[in-house]
RNA sequence: GGGGGUGUAGCUCAGUUGGUUAGAGCGAUCGCCUGUCACGCGAUAGGUCGCGGGUUCGAGUCCCGUCACUCCCGCCA
């Protein structure tokens, strides 16, 4: 009990008929009779009905309230009728009778309504935060969000990792993500950077002999937004360990995610044991590595089919001639589906940017037939190889894209949820969790031709050292892995080189040279020299996590106070600029446009 | 940096082929109403149709430019 109530607006029932409470909330919602008030009287745990009559001194002044207001009700807890409970309500077997009350907060016009259902734009949401987190979802996704995260952290130090902070103000790092920057006041014309991951602390850390780390760690990156990617700042649970191998990272986080969706879900889980992808298996078969697993389709390489003579499809023909590939998705039973749903999805192939979508449906009659605009290319020889390589079957039509590879797998990969999503094979009821395992230490560089790193240069390459074959290094495998589930990236990590010798062979491929190294990492290797232990780890990303708890496609839905695509905060006014003064301070001058 | 979508009352939206005075619901204000829980009924106020330019006798509607929000591509080791 304080000055402001004795209970909250979720606990009264008529258990405490006749006694005298005070309760202080938002008022929610008024019903007004005339003769006769209600006022729903809300907080952060629930709803009261509140009512009071004609001969009440206080209600025209009630009457009249803004809804918002934040009062202070003073009054006796009274049993409902039996006609009159609502069993919606937690506390709907009662009301409370005024007998008096205190504003404790008055409310302007409101711009937007907190008690509604209705979307609003995000614009006036994010302007209005305060207003819009007391709207029911998003509390309770918010509400969730930290549920989450106390349980992961019992979850983490049961399992006998310690949790510690890391630096806000870091160094720049020249791979990776843009960062966000800092100038030093005391180093006039140097900078700071926001860390992008405490990805180099924490291997300090496990050099350091602590063994097992975690941290719910913030993590800024100065990119373009997506829905399912904050600009600015995101949560990690980031977590690193001595003496293991990537098999003990797989079970650490295996185990917490299966705990933690299965207690903050009713969805169930595709497999019960995350299965295993490599990265090339993923490219094949879903054109990407992350796919949905939710989604039964699957995409077949059909490029050897072109070169055939008893297929006439010209266009495929001669683009495969000149190194294009082909890739196909079959759907089944699809014979009878009406002529629009093909037409749509070959214009939907052209708003993408592409030639469209080829198609046929195969057909027996005598023999093997391809119907659809496209069939009558394909010989009865050809639509057999195709059946084979595929798996399609009699009634089942075949969607065919051709051009370059990157092209096509990019395109083939959103092919497949487009297709997926209009025959609804997805189930929206279900986890489908796997890792990807197996990534390509090295890329080329698509501008430059260059071999680069494709990910962390850290990270362990696969195999012996010595039987590791640099003069090839796109044959190189790193211990690298991402976890993803219903096509959302949760988390990538590695186990780390912790072979300074190793690393300088492993970044000269890439391109630099040690004294680059040296330079730019020189923290990190010195510590390396110094007694490392084997160590790796995994970084899941917090938000995302909720998101796919809370059923929500957008990360600002499971955030309090997110920026805008633009990266401004609309309720705080950042960025903004600042004084003369403080530019001085910081030996900074701004160039005018 | 590029592409798509959206922008009309405080909020959510409708607005036909370019044609008289731009509408509805919610909210606000006023009035009526003693059992509602999306209370009901009646009335009133509320608009630079994002902004600028153009075409036209006439533009919310068509064209050009621009701004804002959003989704996507690039980017995100």
């Amino acid at each position: 009990m304080t000055k402001y109530r004795t209970h909250n607006c979720s606990e009264l029932t008529s258990k405490n008929n006749g006694e005298i409470v005070i309760l202080s909330g938002w008022m929610h919602k008024k019903r007004d009779h005339g003769n006769l008030l209600f006022i729903d009287l809300r907080d952060n745990y629930g709803t009261t009905q509140c009512i009071l009559e004609k001969n009440n001194s206080f209600f025209k002044e009630l009457e009249k309230m803004q809804l918002e207001t934040v009062i202070k009700v003073t009054g006796v807890v009274s049993k409902r009728t039996k006609e009159t409970i609502n069993k919606e309500l937690k506390t709907g077997e009662i009301e409370i009778k005024i007998n008096s009350f205190e504003i404790l907060g008055a409310c302007k016009e409101l711009p937007l309504p907190v008690f509604s259902d209705q979307e609003y734009s995000e614009e006036i949401r994010l302007k209005y935060r305060f207003l819009d987190l007391r709207r029911k979802k998003i509390h309770s996704n918010i509400l969730l969000r930290s549920k989450v995260i106390s349980f992961i952290r019992e979850e983490m130090i049961k399992s006998g990792f310690v949790e510690f902070q890391t630096p806000i103000l870091t160094s720049s790092s020249p791979e990776g993500a843009r960062d966000f920057i800092v100038p030093s006041r005391l180093n006039p014309g140097k900078f700071y950077a926001l860390p992008q991951a405490p990805q180099q602390f924490k291997q300090l850390i496990m050099v350091s002999g602590f063994d097992k780390y975690f941290q719910i760690a913030p993590c800024f990156r100065d990119e373009d937004a997506r829905a399912d990617r904050s600009p600015g700042e995101f949560y990690q649970l980031d977590i690193e360990m001595s003496f293991v191998e990537q098999e003990d990272v797989f079970k650490v986080v295996e185990k917490l995610l299966s705990k933690v969706f299965k207690k903050f879900s009713n969805k169930k889980f595709l497999n019960e044991k995350f299965p295993k992808i490599s990265f090339k298996e993923a490219m094949l078969k879903y054109g990407t590595d992350k796919p949905d697993l939710r989604n039964p389709l699957e995409i077949n390489d059909v490029t050897s089919i072109f070169k055939r003579d008893d297929v006439t499809f010209q266009i495929f023909n001669k683009l495969v001639k000149s190194g294009s590939i082909v890739r196909a998705i079959v759907t089944k039973s699809t014979k009878n589906k009406p002529r629009s749903f093909f037409d749509n999805l070959d214009k939907w192939a052209k708003s993408e940017g592409t030639s469209g979508l080829a198609y046929f449906t195969l057909e027996k009659n005598k023999d093997f037939e391809a119907t659809g605009p496209v069939g009558k290319f394909f010989s009865s020889e050809a639509l057999k190889e195709i059946m084979k390589i595929t798996g399609a079957e009699v009634g089942d039509s075949i969607f065919f894209s051709c051009d370059k590879e990157s092209n096509v797998l990019q395109f083939m990969s959103s092919a497949r949820d487009k297709i997926a999503g209009e025959l609804n094979l997805i189930d929206q009821n279900t986890y489908a969790f796997c890792w990807i395992i197996d990534y390509p230490m090295y890329e080329t560089d698509k501008i430059t031709g260059k071999i680069k790193f494709s990910h962390n240069p850290f990270s362990m390459p696969q195999g012996e050292e010595k039987n590791l074959d640099f003069k090839n290094p796109l044959t190189i495998n790193a211990y690298q892995y991402d976890i993803v589930c219903n096509g959302v990236e949760l988390s990538s990590g590695a186990i780390r080189n912790h072979k300074p010798k190793l690393m300088y062979k492993l970044f000269e491929i890439a391109g630099y040279k040690k004294s680059d190294v040296e330079e730019k990492f020189k923290g990190m290797i010195n510590a390396l020299s110094f007694g490392a232990p084997p160590h790796g780890g995994i970084a899941p990303g917090i938000d995302r996590i909720i998101m796919l708890l809370a059923g929500e496609k957008n990360i600002r839905e499971v955030t309090l106070f997110p920026m805008n695509q633009n990266a401004q905060d609309l309720m705080m006014n950042a960025p903004s600029e600042i004084s003369e003064n403080q530019l001085k301070e910081l030996s900074l001058s701004i160039k005018k446009k």
